[in-house]
DNA sequence: TAACCGTGGAC
DNA sequence: TGTCCAAGGTT
């Protein structure tokens, strides 16, 4: 804990002198809704500031408002998200607005009910509390985690580190501004007391800082976890039919409600398990699949190649299980794709292409 | 609790 | 090319 000398007034007070100099002009605080804190901070969540900056624009234009957010349909709102990943939060973003609008309610102050919405955990309760409300809150994301870490000398994997990160950033919290100081902590993380080297000549917190003094900075918080990645291979059918191409929408798995071309894994190789797909769904008779190449995209633990095979439909569709639709070119950059199927539809939907009938 | 959920940039 | 990892939440 912060004590004595180095109590929490003089660390808010030194954080709030820094953040006012060094911290970075962003869009989500010109104005501290709580709204636009929200959707923010959804965001942000495992994804770097760079990435979201052109989403958060674009998302706020689209959605300006609670009730704008709640109108809209789950389509529109996956596809403001293609690209961004995480697609579950877009589910939970739109479930809430329709939440809170259905009950006549606003986003709650309270972190408890603030919690207890959709994809809305600890971390981003205490977020909009601390930032939109301006109330006194813990706020512990990865940057914050590893900065309190280090200028308290917890321990990694210690007991109570957890409890004792989360008890810091409430005493700075409730020792400061807080939409101030609790930002200040994670921008200190993002740009000063980075996971690599810290640049300590730069941090307003070194003097009182134990990583600093020891020269040490393996602490709570700047462990990585490495895992195991797997690898995998799959495919999937970029089939027209006219000027249109064939998608289909899975209803589970982490594209659930977004459009891709038909995918199957690739076993026993691409071109048999394509055959295959496309005969469950009546068309025995495709002959001029085309290699395109394949995409590599890596899904948390997956390391997936994604090849693709080009044909033409000699039919129009109408076995096709599950939903599907076929899409003009115009269609496929609105509807919700995601990142790697995006990609395939840029690179392999030209529909003047030398494959056109 | 640990696995799962996406993506793009840095190195 | 491979590896790491970023304003976490859910189950």
């Amino acid at each position: 804990m912060f004590t004595g000398r180095h109590g929490a007034a003089e660390v808010a007070e030194y954080l709030t002198v820094w953040f006012v100099k060094a911290a970075r002009q962003l869009p989500w605080r010109e104005d501290t809704s709580p709204y636009r804190i929200w959707i923010s901070e959804v965001m942000l969540q495992q994804t770097t500031v760079q990435t979201v900056r052109p989403f958060f624009e674009r998302f706020i234009k689209l959605f300006p408002t609670l009730q704008s957010l709640a109108q809209s349909s789950e389509e529109d709102v996956l596809a403001a998200w293609s690209r961004l990943g995480y697609y579950t939060r877009a589910r939970n973003l739109l479930k809430t607005a329709r939440l809170l609008v259905n009950n006549g309610a606003e986003l709650p102050e309270d972190l408890r009910d603030l919690q207890r919405l959709p994809g809305i955990g600890a971390y981003t309760a205490g977020a909009i509390r601390a930032i939109a409300f301006n109330r006194p809150s813990p706020m512990v994301d990865a940057n914050a985690r590893r900065l309190l870490g280090r200028i308290l000398g917890i321990v990694a994997h210690a007991p109570r580190a957890e409890q004792q990160v989360w008890q810091a950033s409430l005493d700075v919290s409730t020792a400061g501004t807080p939409r101030i100081v609790n930002q200040a902590m994670m921008e200190i993380g993002a740009l000063v007391c980075t996971a690599g080297q810290p640049n300590c000549a730069e941090c307003p917190l070194e003097s009182l800082c134990k990583a600093s003094t020891l020269r040490s900075f393996d602490w709570y918080g700047s462990v990585p976890k490495k895992q195991v990645i797997q690898r995998r291979q799959e495919v999937c059918v970029v089939a027209r039919w006219a000027d249109r191409w064939l998608l289909s929408r899975p209803s589970d798995g982490r594209w659930r409600g977004m459009w891709e071309f038909p995918r199957t894994l690739a076993i026993p190789d691409p071109e048999e398990a394509i055959r295959r797909l496309l005969n469950d769904c009546g068309w025995a008779d495709v002959e001029d699949f085309e290699y395109a190449g394949a995409v590599r995209h890596q899904v948390t633990r997956y390391a997936i190649s994604l090849h693709v095979l080009k044909c033409h439909l000699p039919s129009a569709p109408t076995g096709v299980p599950g939903e599907w639709r076929l899409a003009s070119v115009e269609e496929l950059a609105i509807l919700p794709l995601p990142s790697p199927m995006r990609k395939i539809a840029e690179l392999h939907t030209d529909p003047a292409g030398d494959h056109t009938p």
